[in-house]
DNA sequence: CCCAGAACTGCGAAATCCGCACATGGCGGC
DNA sequence: GCCGCCATGTGCGGATTTCGCAGTTCTGGG
């Protein structure tokens, strides 16, 4: 619990199509969240164990995990610091749109390249995060994939020079 | 030796990734990506089944997959989407710095709202993303907490609306 | 009160994890 | 060359964990 140093953020959307209306989950219990903060410590951690410090048998551990895994509420994934995996250009990118938002936010989802997408409040209607091997590709990117999307008015762009911090411990705190 | 296991994709170029990304960890081999890959696909994926995708056995896989963690090149945990965890407002905010920017960027990092500090070339030094329960803390934190640091010249913020993607597919592209 | 569905428990069997002893393969010093 | 050192990989049990399933408890309607 005492790491630091990885990267990407919260979890979620899986696959690409979403257009959740009101699916708002259920509200996790505090049973459910302090299985999420063991596993935020170490998504390895055996079930057993996990009950043991939540109170609970293994085998609800495991049905608890499985549904909030199916439910898309949590993952657990190895994360990592894209440099280290070879990827030595990363930028967020602020972008302003004309008419609706959707489908910029859609097409921009659809981009492998594209890690992270936010719709915002304020002097930009869109963030995305976009992770590339070098400069070429992430201008190529910006300029010829981004910017030419129907309905983009402008972008800017913000390259990463060092990353310093990266946590998950939402509820650990 | 009874190996043909296909490496599923096309091997890559001897030397081309093998890139010294300058740091203190040694520069991962394909072997080694291709671990990671299979741990961003499932988190709780057994070692034997990684062995049996990349060639190489089980006791192996655990190794490196142990050496990895130790290293801190990746960590294995649970992500979730803050909202369905209690927290109701993010932002992102773009902070202009006089001077040196460390000293403000460890502040930041030492802050637990902050869950990710980037320094970035362009219009923002520093990128933060803030993760608050309510309104009040976001305001608490941007307005009372990061404006005061020394060496903050101006802060601009972009609140959260609407999470559209999230992955950590770097490499399985 | 009774029923149905959801959640939890207990328990083998099968699979996995883990430590350890032993090969193999560079690599630098002599 | 030759040798030892260190890093990495392999194979193999025994301990642990995972997994599926049947039975039990809990809770909310009707």
């Amino acid at each position: 619990m005492h790491s630091e140093h990885v990267s990407s953020r919260s979890a979620e959307p899986k696959g690409s199509r979403e257009t959740r209306s009101g699916n708002h989950t259920p509200p996790l219990d505090s049973v459910s969240l302090a299985i999420i903060e063991q596993l935020q410590e170490d998504g390895r951690r055996p079930y057993a164990a996990i009950g043991k410090a939540v109170g609970l048998s293994e085998a609800a551990v495991r049905q608890r995990v499985q549904k909030l895994l199916d439910q898309g509420v949590m993952q657990i994934v190895a994360v990592t610091d894209p440099l280290t995996v070879g990827f030595r250009r990363q930028a967020m990118v602020g972008i302003n749109v004309e008419g609706d938002l959707d489908p910029v936010a859609d097409a921009l989802t659809d981009m492998s390249e594209v890690e992270y997408v936010v719709m915002t409040a304020g002097s930009f209607d869109i963030l995305a995060e976009i992770v590339c091997e070098d400069d070429d590709h992430l201008l190529d990117v910006i300029n010829k994939r981004i910017r030419a999307l129907p309905g983009v008015r402008s972008t800017e762009s913000f390259v990463y020079l060092k990353l310093k911090k990266q946590t998950y411990m939402w509820g650990t705190r």
